[in-house]
DNA sequence: ACTTCTTATTACCCTTGGGTAAGATACGGC
DNA sequence: GCCGTATCTTACCCAAGGGTAATAAGAAGT
């Protein structure tokens, strides 16, 4: 009885039958299933329990996939973290002007906030994880502050940045970002190129120097 | 032994002494610590225990001035709304065009999110609240929301900003400023003042109408 | 001094939820 | 078919922490 198919979320758990996709696949879609709940209700009320719920399985199972609550959380970190230091990677390859790599910058990374696994970034705690944990998450997110840094100061040498204090510049930016995270929804209004694009133009027209006094080379554009 | 004063944080109450201090002065005291604790160890992490301990009582004690650790919760985020509503009724209050009371809303709001009670607004989560709380204090939210808003559109329609989505705008000036309250911590290097006018100047910058080519009517965008 | 109110203490309850132990059930190789 | 391995279930443990009950102790009025 009861022969329906999978739920309605996508789970490889159907409630009785055949089980047996690959273990790669399960682990992953804990991980979907997981990062989904915790940005739902938070990772501290979040239940391993409900978790395990939603993907037609106990909570004894999902640790076969991972040691404890802590390290599925510090996954969801890293994943986010992966799609970011992507971003960046294709930046530095490519060339353009300190002011072009910033308006890629915040078009990529305002595009990982609008993922589940990009909101992990600064909707969970980092105070959650384990101290090593910590300390890795916490020097990637460094890393990335210093990258939005390196960029505007690099627009600034180049003159495709009007002088400005790069620190301070660099956490509104950010700041402006992170909050995407917060407040998006992929069923919402608004796309997520949208508001990438929006985010791209607006929070550089302060920074751009502008060509107001055409000068022998005009700053080049993304 | 040990006739020590007042511990190192300001409590009211004496290790074993004189506790004879007026009834509001210690639920304000209560709440100051419990602030403070909160935004250090997170709210679910903190204990009601470890926030009497750094009073010198004991948890019961607590339970004389607020009913329930939630209650607590809840008078952090009205003391916080309660400094912005402040700040938006001075603004009303005055006068000027769109853009300079925009200016003074960035100022005042980014004073308020660097003290603890105005970081309450955006580092605890109103998922921790009953839902009669909780509606309570996204209703205030959304009531500073919809300020940013209609300062920009009014900024619009007096011609000090730049034809923009006002919504968006508001959404990224807000998130740069919410963002101090993660980051900002009164004994750093920055003087609160400074990051509140930095922040006034930058996030205006790209808004401001600029005076270079005047017009009857600028160009609307959407 | 005696009572009363307030405020604090000690001792406790009890739910929640991460994590584990031991046994069942299916699958793959032989 | 039979055994070993991986996976999943039921049943449980246990620490943490919000909240309460009963009671002591100082303050204040009379």
């Amino acid at each position: 009885m009861d022969a329906r198919g999978p739920s309605s979320d996508s789970s490889p758990w159907m409630p009785f039958e055949s089980r047996r996709r690959a273990r790669d696949e399960k682990r992953e879609a804990v991980l979907r299933t997981a990062v989904h709940l915790f940005l739902e209700q938070g990772y501290r009320r979040a239940t391993l329990n409900e978790v395990a719920e939603r993907l037609n399985i106990t909570k004894p199972a999902l640790y076969n996939y991972f040691r404890s609550k802590e390290e599925i959380l510090f996954e969801c970190y890293a994943l986010g973290q992966e799609r970011v230091d992507e971003v960046i990677a294709e930046i530095n390859a490519g060339g353009g002007t300190g002011l072009g790599k910033l308006r890629k910058l915040i078009r990529g990374y305002a595009g990982v906030m609008m993922t589940d696994y990009g909101a992990s970034l600064v909707r969970f705690d980092t105070r959650d994880l384990t101290d090593r944990n910590s300390k890795i998450v916490r020097a990637a997110k460094k890393n990335i502050d210093r990258t939005f840094r390196n960029f505007i100061a690099e627009g600034i040498a180049d003159s495709s940045i009007t002088p400005c204090d790069a620190k301070l510049a660099a956490f509104a930016i950010a700041g402006s970002l992170n909050w995407i995270g917060h407040w998006f929804q992929r069923d919402g209004a608004m796309s997520a190129e949208l508001v990438a694009n929006e985010f791209a133009v607006r929070l550089t027209e302060g920074l751009a120097a502008r060509p107001t006094r055409m000068r022998a080379s005009p700053p080049r554009e993304s």
